[in-house]
DNA sequence: GTTATATAAGTGCCTATGGA
DNA sequence: TCCATAGGCACTTATATAAC
């Protein structure tokens, strides 16, 4: 079975799946971030938080964004606990964030039982310059592991920067990543491997693990992403197999 | 090769509110 | 009355990229 994909909350979902069924977790959950103050991080929808003014695109707003920064330690701790149990030894945690919430999310996976080994930066072309300042022009990717790295399963040399804008064209989602930085993200699980994402969003992990090779499992909270989700992953899969051999489980929440 | 457009996990600033 | 902060609204800058 190349995908499944579960409609539901991360925590519930998570905890239904057995132990050692992945071997990387690549995800990219809200932040819980865009603003100087906590209740500028608060009391904003996401859309209000992470849209310019003047977009013109309608892309709909997505939840989980109204935790301070403790709640949101505890929170993503309890879903990284699940998630290192979920994972088989030796195994990989990739972790998007930005650099406001980059000690909370470090806090956090090692607080799950992850061994932290670094920090790799995205690098996004087309932000904006700022006057007097320093462009915020890259997010940043955690990673950690399952105990050691099991270099001789998957001997990679993989790199520590990554350069791609957020897709203009056919973009399904506010923060929607590149599908070509995911492609090399995946390759840190070993061929043939299951990749999980516990925070899909329209799919962009589950898409590029698909086209690399590999099976996943994708958990989403809404039911519109869930869907967008659910028919880039069948996009992809037809393209690269002609296969149909796909299901769509939940939601379990 | 040139021009037009969209963009920023945006920022700046004014006003209201409440405590000292 | 002063001061600090939250809330709300207006609007930035110049770059990458698409379109021509």
């Amino acid at each position: 079975m190349p995908f499944s994909l579960h409609q539901g909350d991360a925590l519930t979902v998570l905890a239904s799946l057995p132990d050692d069924c992945v071997d990387a977790v690549i995800t990219d959950p809200p932040y819980n971030s865009g603003g100087r103050t906590a209740t500028e991080r608060t009391s904003r929808t996401a859309r209000q938080k992470y849209t310019s003014a003047g977009a013109e695109h309608q892309l709909a707003d997505f939840p989980g964004e109204n935790m301070d920064q403790r709640s949101f330690t505890f929170w993503l701790t309890q879903i990284l606990t699940e998630a290192h149990r979920l994972t088989r030894h030796g195994g990989a945690l990739v972790l998007f964030t930005d650099w406001r919430q980059a000690p909370a999310m470090s806090d956090a996976l090692q607080a799950g039982g992850w061994l932290w080994r670094g920090t790799m930066a995205w690098h996004k072309p087309a932000t904006r310059p700022q006057k007097g300042r320093f462009k915020q022009e890259c997010e940043y990717i955690h990673w950690a592991s399952k105990g050691p790295v099991d270099a001789a399963r998957n001997p990679v040399y993989l790199p520590g920067f990554y350069s791609a804008s957020q897709p203009r064209k056919d973009r399904r989602h506010i923060t929607q990543k590149p599908v070509e930085v995911m492609r090399e993200l995946v390759k840190i699980a070993p061929p043939g491997g299951t990749i999980l994402d516990f925070c899909m969003g329209s799919g962009s992990t589950g898409v590029a693990a698909l086209m690399e090779g590999y099976d996943f499992i994708g958990v989403e909270k809404t039911e519109h992403y869930t869907q967008i989700a659910s028919e880039r992953l069948t996009e992809a899969l037809h393209a690269s197999t002609d296969r149909d051999d796909y299901e769509l489980a939940g939601p379990e929440a």
